[in-house]
DNA sequence: TAGATTGTTAATCGATTAACAATC
DNA sequence: TAGATTGTTAATCGATTAACAATC
């Protein structure tokens, strides 16, 4: 295991989305798939879903193609969507809200098991049956709840000081939608959302669209 | 202009964050920077900064480097933050609100206009000022209002056949939460956050960091 | 002018695509 | 067995990094 040399970053961002595709499949009742149907579905290339896959093995077979259940579990268990992950929010406001309420995270494993929030107004309620506590009481929960994941949705600069609480309290990893570039602490691994750096590509894209099509 | 080649899709991805990162230094005050400066902050190489910012011209000095400034406005051009993008958000969820209340959007030209929902209880509220609307009424809307953007954050495949009637209204760009992969339409630029494929991706690193660590 | 730093060409690296022998 | 399709090696393509002459 630890001999194997590292999956490149391309390859890890397409695995949800070949997860997606034959949970869609499964959906549909089709049993079984070929690598060249895959890629059509998926709109890329059969050899880089051969080569995708390879980078974990063979889970396929010679002049019958991929089994379809077979290959999503193995992507999911890959992913790590077989363990259940404990996941805190860290800011109750509207993507606090929205994140609490996201039926497809608990389905693969990530169970959100509290949201704080320094605004008194809002501790002691709930979301989606979600408490909402006092930001003071965060390290505490941290460590009592083996929590391992902590979602930021407050987009301020403070976030910086909470990132380094919520690792030394045992964090995991790190999902964030604040504005900024964070530091990585450690070795611990983050994953940035920036919303306004993805509406600004799509800006760019439709600029660009209308320049060539004049 | 129309025989320039195409910019790579990764160097679109980074406008956003030089952006960011420029504006961080006007901020700070600070009038002009080196490219190794600039990547230092950025966590790439000075190299990429200069191949990347070579794509749109020359913006530097030789012996001097780059005015922050004047590139920061340059980036807010190319990406066209200087023109006014009017928007809505299809779906009146927490995600809706999210996007709603959003301040950096404004502020970077994209104008929330209306939002839609079927849900006759919200129909007529208002999120930050923005008034909720009955779907019905959204294509009129759309050509009324000179929409240029659609956002979906409605996670139903109901999305599919309301992509081709905010096309067929003149859409010129889709920014797409709803899960699955959308089919391009036409031209029309899409931009897709899959907020369940970034989650995954960070369930993947934390089981990698850790395999790695043990 | 001398020093600094760009713009740009060349070299390297990595990811994608093509090809095909292995095998179900 | 013959046909289909994988797993994997080799070729290509594109993106990143290095190097340096141009120039402020």
């Amino acid at each position: 295991m630890y001999s194997k040399k590292k999956v490149s970053e391309a390859v890890i961002k397409r695995l949800p989305r070949y997860y997606r595709h034959l949970s869609e499949l499964i959906d549909a009742n089709i049993e079984r798939i070929s690598s060249t149907e895959l890629a059509k579905k998926m709109r890329i290339t059969a050899s880089q879903v051969r080569q995708d896959l390879n980078n974990f093995g063979g889970f396929g077979q010679q002049g019958y193609g991929y089994n379809v259940r077979l290959l999503r579990d193995e992507i999911g268990n890959i992913l790590g969507l077989d363990q259940e992950l404990g996941c805190i929010i860290i800011g109750g406001g509207n993507l606090g809200h929205a994140i609490a309420n996201y039926r497809n995270f608990a389905k693969r494993g990530f169970k959100i098991k509290g949201i704080f929030d320094i605004d008194e107004n809002v501790v002691g309620t709930t979301v989606n049956g979600i408490k909402i506590y006092h930001t003071n009481s965060m390290i505490d929960f941290i460590k009592e709840n083996k929590i391992d994941i902590a979602i930021f949705t407050i987009p301020t600069p403070a976030v910086k000081s909470m990132i380094d609480e919520v690792v030394s309290a045992g964090i995991k990893g790190i999902w964030n939608f604040s504005h900024f570039d964070m530091e990585i602490p450690k070795n611990i691994p983050i994953v940035n959302v920036h919303l306004s750096d993805s509406l600004m590509t799509l800006a760019y894209k439709i600029q660009e669209n209308e320049n060539f099509n004049i």
